[in-house]
RNA sequence: GCCCCGGUGGUGGAAUUGGUAGACACGCAGGACUUAAAAUCCUGUGUCUUCGCGGACGUACGGGUUCAAGUCCCGUCUGGGGUACCA
């Protein structure tokens, strides 16, 4: 009998989904391990080769886990709000909710194919109201929470309220916020706050919120008319579509992450995650330890300009103070001599966008205010300019310039011809002409009371004397921004708020869901309201007031699904706490390197917030991540000879003035083209001529993103047609280390389903189902426990491509041996489960076995068996090998030393001299010197 | 600029702790079976040199440590990813 895998593969799919094979139970003896994918955006083109690769390593892992005892909770659901599904709906007033469903539907189809051992009874999907539900209340939980910073955790705002209502407040002694809206609260008393009206309370309490209402530097996208987070742009452009991206001044929900800041730092050096992504993360959050310091402005009474600098122990190099355009004493310290050229280019550089403020980062802009600041230590007048290097959004929106000491600083000064005094002498030769020195090394100079000292020590003495004098004080900065949390959308979750005379109030648990209303068109009002304001007039709380109108972003949803699979249909909150201790967090988490500074920080902050508020035992969401590499599409060329329907082969082009166009790649076979099909692909085609290659047309080949318009999308669902779903899943496997990236070929497709074809053989290779009862002999015990010993070092360290490797050696040895005998064949069906599930299943069926082969325990390997009578051991001369010598593996190494010096090679090289040296690794290896 | 990860045959890649570089697979060449093709099987395949035995070279490049280096150290080149007037 053939290995007929399409029937195979259909039977055991609906098998398994009959018998409901995979799911997980909640609770049990065994040990729990909890294997996540992060779960895909249901976009309209379907899986492409590459969207798999990570969910059948996580499967691989899923099921082997299984053998091992295990209780394996391996979910897959959606993340399906999101703006594509929007802008279809846009662009043909389809509900993106139909397309949704639509596009949901046929990633089913696609991934049931691949015969993944998903538990769909836990199934999520974002846009669910069911589920949304508890988006939004998770909403309202940060909504009522403030952190507290002597207790270094979130609770809820009613304690704040009482400390307020007791103890009143003093923005001199208590520490107030953190993030971008940090102000100025005053003080009050505890009878003051109980007799401040509603919104005044409201506003003073929004400065504690978790989530809250601020008005900030937002990045408008008019294009997608909304607001975007820092990590949904790209190089100044929206990540989705690449539209320009502009900062501007607007109320907005935010997400107070920056209070998190410190513990998202800490947390990442208990996680078992890639260097890289750890660094990524440390890199966006941005810490960075300085101190404050006020410069008082010359000629003005009591104001101070404030800014942040990391470097305090050049302060005698200062030479000039920035502003940021947008800072706020801009105006009131510009002289009438200068008022006309700052106005000018502070509404010039306020009407740049964030993409022409990069695109010309190297031209250097500025103006004079024609005010002075007085040097904190020795009262020398400093000029005060604007500049928009200085960003408005990091620190205080000013800087003290040392242009001697900071190549910013330096270019600015070079550009005006200002003054670089050098503070620091470095130990090395340096040209202060060129360029800053920017290095922490050097002895202090014209630094008065900092005079000779190392930079090390100059930074400790010059923060005290500046907390001395009450200058500043020693501060932390991070580079990481709050949150923005509102979209100017319709597919999103509603946020949970209504508004009573201007006063945002969440609505309470038993008011949810707050589901989406319908809405006429998918665009914003006339007026510029997002599209919810569209909804009819009865969408307003109790009939009277007005809903929020904007959505929350893409990754409110993804950011606490990992604890709804636990329990998918709790009614009564996000997963009852029993459930959530048992599976606690996620052991092995795979996805896409592309989530590091977004989802992944996202995932973190909300997790350490619902451990703070006790809903929830862990501090962080995935112990071990992987990120699986990106498998780039690999397109092929045909060459036409311009001005002709004439098509040269690869090889032959450089005779010719050609035009590379791209042909689909599924009409090429190892670059070869199949010509007829290409005639037929398209109609310009039909009459197309070709320059042949010793009979063949080569076509030429380069690696580009996947994509419809390259001809190079690959969709698995054509893979599992031509070769089988086992096929196709070794084959990604194979195709080199998890999370390396690497261009799809479907080159060597053939070796892995020879290998398949091979294995079934060993079964059935007389033409009809026998397996022998025969004891094994010596090897073939040999070769199947070095292939236990191997798959399984292999899976517990990711290494899926060698397993694939090993499990064609222990093939090709057992059909060398012709081998059929069960007592081999039976674990090794088991350690091949995992990895081809289908064809194991098939198999281990006609051994007589009723019960899944997934319930089969994984075989143990014998050490015994793998005890060689003799090693082969290299000899070399000075490190080069000269040959190899067989020798019983019972001998001592002394042994061994006589033996090589005693042959006749080794005689043969040393030509009579003596080594000067001998040196044997007992059972590997053995060097002379000479 | 800074940070992270890489660079091994014609190709994808292997070599887990320094110990026979190139496993496994593709491709290619030759052969068997066949009227023929497909499928299958067998042999060879890093480079140079030699009729052959063999010899020399070889993991981006230049140094170093070591009995021994793809692997460790220093420097250079180069590809990919992240990030950026972050004070």
């Amino acid at each position: 009998m053939e290995y007929n895998f399409k029937e195979i593969e259909s039977n055991w799919q609906s098998y398994w989904a009959k018998q409901k094979t995979f799911a997980a139970k909640d609770g049990g003896d065994k040990p729990k391990y909890y294997v996540l994918d992060m779960f895909p955006y249901p976009s309209g083109a379907g899986l492409h080769v590459g969207h798999p690769l990570g969910y059948i390593a996580s499967d691989i892992i899923a099921r082997y886990k299984r053998h091992k005892g295990f209780n394996v909770l391996h979910p897959m659901g959606y993340d399906s709000f999101g703006l594509p599904a929007e802008q279809y709906a846009i662009q043909t007033g389809q509900h993106p909710k139909i397309t949704t469903e639509q596009n949901i539907a046929r990633y089913r189809e696609q991934l049931d194919k691949i015969g993944f051992s998903f538990d769909w009874d836990r199934e999520v999907r974002t846009s669910d109201p069911e589920y949304y539900k508890w988006t939004q209340w998770i909403f309202i939980q940060i909504f009522n929470s403030w952190y507290n910073k002597s207790t270094n955790k979130a609770e809820p705002i009613e304690l704040l309220i009482k400390i307020f209502e007791t103890k009143g407040f003093n923005s001199k002694l208590d520490d107030t916020l953190t993030g971008d809206i940090e102000k100025e609260l005053g003080t009050f008393t505890g009878e003051e706050w109980k007799a401040f009206d509603e919104k005044k309370k409201s506003d003073i309490l929004m400065n504690f919120r978790l989530a809250y209402l601020g008005e900030s530097f937002v990045n408008w996208c008019p294009q997608l008319g909304t607001v975007l987070a820092n990590d949904e742009i790209k190089d100044g452009v929206s990540e989705r579509g690449g539209y320009p991206v502009e900062r501007k001044m607007m109320k907005q929900w935010s997400m107070r992450i920056t209070a998190y800041a410190q513990r998202l730092l800490d947390g990442l050096d208990t996680l078992d995650w890639t260097e890289s992504l750890k660094e990524a993360q440390r890199n966006w959050i941005g810490k960075s330890e300085g101190t404050s310091l006020k410069f008082k402005v010359a000629n003005h009474n009591e104001t101070y300009i404030e800014v942040f600098t990391t470097r305090p122990d050049t302060i005698f190099g200062v030479s000039f103070v920035t502003l940021a355009p947008e800072h706020e004493l801009v105006e009131s310290l510009t002289t009438a001599k200068n008022k006309a050229a700052v106005e000018t280019y502070v509404t010039q550089a306020k009407n740049r966008s964030e993409r022409e403020r990069q695109a010309d980062i190297n031209k250097i802009t500025g103006v004079f205010t024609g005010s002075y600041v007085e040097h904190p230590f020795n009262g020398k007048q400093i000029p005060i300019w604007v500049g928009d290097y200085v960003l408005a959004g990091y620190g205080t929106g000013a800087v003290m310039a040392v242009p001697a000491h900071d190549s910013r600083d330096f270019s600015f000064a070079k550009h005006f011809g200002l003054e670089r005094p050098v503070v620091i002498k470095p130990g090395v030769e340096h040209d202060f002409e060129k360029e800053a020195w920017g290095e922490k090394e050097g002895i202090l100079v014209n630094s008065d009371i900092l005079n000779g000292l190392q930079v090390k020590d100059a930074l400790k003495l010059a923060i005290q004397e500046i907390e001395i004098k009450q200058l500043g004080k020693g501060k932390i900065n991070y580079r990481l921004r709050d949150a923005v949390f509102g979209r100017q959308r319709y597919w999103g979750e509603p946020i949970p708020i209504y508004y009573k005379d201007d006063v945002p109030f969440a609505l309470s648990e038993n008011e949810l869901p707050l589901v989406l209303p319908e809405v006429d068109k998918y665009l914003p009002t006339e007026d510029g309201e997002p599209p919810l304001a569209r909804a009819s007039s009865s969408w307003k709380y109790k009939g009277e007031y007005d809903y929020e109108h904007s959505t929350m972003p893409g990754w409110a949803g993804s950011s606490w699904y990992f604890l709804r699979y636990m329990d998918p249909t709790n009614a009564l909150g996000i997963a009852s706490k029993k459930l959530t201790d048992y599976w606690k967090q996620v052991d092995l988490y795979i996805g896409g390197s592309e989530h590091a500074t977004g989802h992944l920080l996202y995932v973190r902050f909300w997790t350490k917030f619902l451990k703070d508020r006790g809903f929830i035992d862990i501090e962080e969401p995935a112990k071990k991540l992987i990120n699986q590499g990106m498998i780039q599409g690999r397109s092929n060329f045909v060459y036409r000879i311009n001005g002709t329907n004439k098509f040269v082969s690869n090889g032959l082009k450089k005779d010719y003035e050609t035009t590379a166009l791209h042909t689909d790649v599924n009409i090429v076979d190892n670059d070869i083209l199949n010509v007829e099909a290409f005639k037929k692909w398209r109609e310009d085609f039909n009459s197309a001529e070709f320059i042949l290659e010793d009979g063949k047309y080569i076509c030429g080949v380069e690696i580009e993103k996947m994509s419809k318009s390259k001809y190079n999308v690959v969709s698995p669902d054509d893979i599992a047609e031509k070769f089988g779903s086992d096929t196709l899943r070794l084959y990604e496997m194979f195709l080199g280390p998890l999370e390396q990236s690497k261009p799809w070929n479907t080159n060597g497709i053939t070796g892995v389903h020879g290998f398949l074809k091979k294995l079934w053989k060993l079964f059935y290779g007389s033409g009809t189902f026998a397996v022998s009862n025969d004891e094994a002999t010596k090897s073939e015990l040999k070769t199947l426990h070095k292939t236990i010993k191997k798959i399984t070092e292999d899976i517990e360290r990711f290494s899926f491509n060698t397993s694939v490797s090993n499990f064609m050696i222990c093939v090709n040895e057992l059909t060398d041996a012709k081998c059929n005998k069960r007592t081999v064949l039976e674990p090794l069906l088991i350690c091949l489960s995992p990895y081809a599930p289908h064809i194991t299943e098939e198999l281990w069926k006609q051994l007589g076995h009723t019960e899944s082969i997934s319930t089969a325990p994984f075989p143990e390997f014998n050490e015994a068996h793998l005890v060689d009578d003799s090693i082969n051991y290299p000899v070399s001369v000075n490190g080069k090998l000269k040959f190899t010598l067989e020798l019983p593996s019972t001998l001592s190494a002394q042994e061994v030393e006589a033996e090589v010096m005693n042959h006749d090679q080794t005689l043969k090289l040393l030509e009579g001299k003596q080594p000067k040296k001998v040196i044997v690794v007992h059972k590997k290896i053995v060097n002379m010197v000479v």
